[in-house]
DNA sequence: GTACGTTCTAAACAGCTGTCTGAACCACAA
DNA sequence: TTGTGGTTCAGACAGCTGTTTAGAACGTAC
């Protein structure tokens, strides 16, 4: 019974970890909260992972793929109509975040996706980048061939930014709009309006586009316009 | 000259903090980097501000009433087309947190945004009502009045949503796009696209609800659906 | 000169942080 | 019984945290 008692130990302080983590990001996270919570003694976390920084790695790759077995970014088959996928995409950005079953997750991708540490770029960079590449052949078909990359991305990013923002700043928008509670029905009128809303969006980008095709506006970075962080993420 | 040394240091610190809250959270910025980086003695937080905690909120009004000056969210005549005043607020919510010249006041919004503490309750969120609202009036303009309160909130959310994806997920949009640099070009490109992809979306909205108007689909909160956190902000 | 109020400084404080140590514990095998 | 290997425990450790103290340095007024 050893290894099952070790394994459920090593089970719990993940868990709480991860709830830990999520809730005050990984500097103000404590040590000892997250043993106290797993039930745990303070020594456990450096038994069974070398250390706090090895901890947080192993959450955010636990968390990572529990998300991506329940919610991957493909299930569709690749007949569907343009229209299908695009819902698919959005609903299962959404769940991502608002499942309750995955828990702290949602809290703790949202935190990484504006503070992206190591671990970031180690286990959840490729998915990111896939759900980036599934986003983007979907927003091809509807706004064809005839617009610039920068357009595409533009257009990717405007579906993105409306999943995103309700993650992002749900404890704003839980006290600007009391009444609206992330309820399964909620979210359903939500993915049915962000997906009509941006197809209406896209198939206009499409249009606008087709006159002005001769104008190929694609003004690369000038040599003296400033980068913004091109390397590695930091540590957390 | 002693009321002007004092004004310096205390301004230096005012900076210094604004920046390294920025930079790390309050939890994680240290009032010793703070001070160092104002090359001041570690007690001159205690001697200028309180502590810590109330230099932060220093810091948060000093911010918030820079950019509010800076870029107020009504200047424009009300007499303007909605398309003229939804680019303005576009624009301005945009320049918000990319002017350079407003240096980490971006930053920190965006952590108040995802974390917001007390002091985003007392100072800034008057500030975020008043966009909110602005936004809804003008986004009311394109949908007209067949819609669901409901609705109306998805819309200026959707538009919203596009504009916040870029401050807060920039440092992973400069790694899956690095030629995407944030110009004042690209700024203005981008203001073009969100306004016109936002108006499309906007007036399909209409369109849509036009047909199903008898059907009044306000459903309010079940008694037995969990609601998010209502009450007070945590303290930082 | 002395006295005074403001600002700055070095040093120290208690408390918390992550990490480590050595012993205790426990099921099991010889 | 006596080991044995994996696991847990209380306690200690150095380092950093925000905060406070006593006093020095300063310019000004008398």
């Amino acid at each position: 019974m050893e290894k099952q008692a070790t394994e459920d130990t090593s089970q719990r302080l993940l868990q709480a970890a991860g709830e830990v983590f999520a809730e005050y990001g990984f500097r103000a996270a404590t040590v000892r909260e997250i043993c106290e919570r797993a039930g745990a003694n303070v020594a456990a976390i450096n038994y069974h992972f070398r250390d706090k920084e090895t901890l947080y790695g192993e959450v955010i790759r636990y968390a990572s793929k529990r998300v991506a077995e329940t919610y991957p970014f493909d299930p569709e088959p690749k007949g569907a109509s343009p229209e299908f996928r695009l819902r698919a995409l959005v609903r299962t950005y959404l769940m991502r975040f608002f499942d309750q079953n995955l828990a702290w997750y949602g809290k703790l991708i949202c935190r990484e996706l504006a503070e992206p540490t190591s671990f970031f770029e180690r286990i959840v960079e490729s998915d990111v980048r896939h759900y980036a590449q599934q986003l983007t052949e979907t927003v091809r078909e509807f706004v064809g061939h005839g617009i610039s990359d920068e357009q595409l991305r533009m257009c990717s990013n405007s579906v993105a930014g409306q999943c995103l923002l309700y993650p992002y700043t749900r404890l704003i928008l839980a006290r600007l709009y009391p009444d609206d509670v992330m309820t399964a029905d909620f979210i359903d009128r939500l993915i049915e309006h962000i997906t009509r809303f941006s197809i209406a969006g896209l198939r206009d980008t499409r249009r606008r586009d087709a006159g002005k095709r001769k104008r190929n506006h694609k003004v690369n970075a000038k040599s003296g316009a400033r980068r913004v962080l091109n390397g590695a993420f930091p540590r957390p």
